[in-house]
DNA sequence: GTGTGTGAAGTGGTTCACAGCG
DNA sequence: CGCTGTGAACCACTTCACACAC
């Protein structure tokens, strides 16, 4: 069955929250319970989690343990992804640095940018090379993950190269430009000054409307 | 009228397009151009731009410099937004040293940290002052909207102090946690880790299809 | 009684299809 | 004749409401 994208972002919530309570030796939670800490309604936690089967108890709630690793498996990798990260900047370290990496389903195996002076050099562990080298690199790592960090000009170029490499799945975008790619490499984007722009559009109408 | 979210996030990107278009000389588009270059539908781009009015010319396209400055309009600010963010680590200081920040629109005016050995310096010519100090140096300031940069375990009782302090209007949220706040108080989230877990979940089931 | 699971209804956003204007 | 503007159809996701299991 198809899993639709709200709904799985929504998993990886209620995978978090149910870590911690089960860290906090919480034993049962209901929907109402994963809702208020959520902010989502008690209806859209039940109708997500019966996709999967039934895994509640009617007039208990959900066990705690069981949820998680059940939530668990669903989120599962086969193995560990190979990532590669484009782009040694601000934000691609920051990236490096940052917990969301720090995961037990992905793993870092290469730089690349095309400043010369981080070329050789090792970040957080990870060696940089150069970008004209990525698609080599990707293949010869067997890297299927690339994390795409870097200014909206190189963007389009950095995509082509390592797609033509045949070796990469899926790319997860920052650069602030909606890039191209073949339909079996699959983009998700985050676009930080869209979600900027959309906040600020927002605290404006609510201006206009006092 | 109430324009859709997703709607004002493609205004945006209609609006970096037609920057661009408009820069390199090109007098008209067509909604099929803006479609194939930003990834959507023709029709999604002309419902889109027919909210607000007639602007283009039907059996011609779109004035690239009249449609690019009606977007602009619509997007404008009332003013410039003064911002303090909170949290400099590495992603606190990959934002601030990167472009979705530099915008006539907003203006970094404080930063704030707990770790004291980052208290009263200045990272990109703006000071740090100590977590505690937020509301306080937030109402004194002026600053209307907060980008959160923090640990999960941090960000609720930093959201909870900067709001007691009425200032507030707006929190751009990085922490991969759901927060809560005052109806009054705008929130938009970037859960970079929620979005690598989505996209790790879909190639897993690329592969399963295979 | 309590809280889940779920068909059915509702809501919001996208796409179609074509009338209408340049 | 071409391309926009737009009501209507469509689709996807959310919410409701209640039967059902514990």
């Amino acid at each position: 069955m198809k899993i639709a994208e709200p709904t799985v972002g929504r998993l990886v919530q209620y995978h978090r929250l149910l870590e911690r309570l089960y860290m906090e030796g919480q034993k049962v939670v209901s929907s109402q319970e994963i809702g208020e800490s959520l902010a989502f309604k008690a209806s859209q936690v039940r109708k997500d989690l019966s996709y999967f089967g039934e895994i509640g108890k009617r007039g208990v709630g959900y066990h705690v343990e069981k949820l998680y690793k059940h939530i668990n498996e669903i989120l599962s990798s086969p193995r560990k992804w190979k990532l590669g990260l484009i782009g040694v900047g601000h934000l691609g370290s920051a990236l490096l640095g940052y917990g969301a990496l720090r995961n037990d389903k992905v793993e870092i195996s290469a730089l690349f940018d095309n400043d010369k002076s981080k070329v050789g050099k090792v970040f957080f562990g990870v060696e940089c090379h150069h970008i004209d080298d990525a698609a080599k690199i990707i293949c010869r790592d067997r890297i299927e993950v690339v994390i795409l960090a870097v200014p909206s000009s190189a963007a389009q170029s950095c995509v082509d190269s390592i797609v033509s490499s045949g070796c990469v799945k899926g790319i997860l975008n920052f650069s602030p430009i909606s890039i191209v790619t073949p339909a079996d490499v699959l983009v998700t984007s985050v676009d930080i000054s869209v979600e900027l722009e959309k906040l600020l559009f927002y605290l404006k109408e609510e201006e206009k409307k006092k």
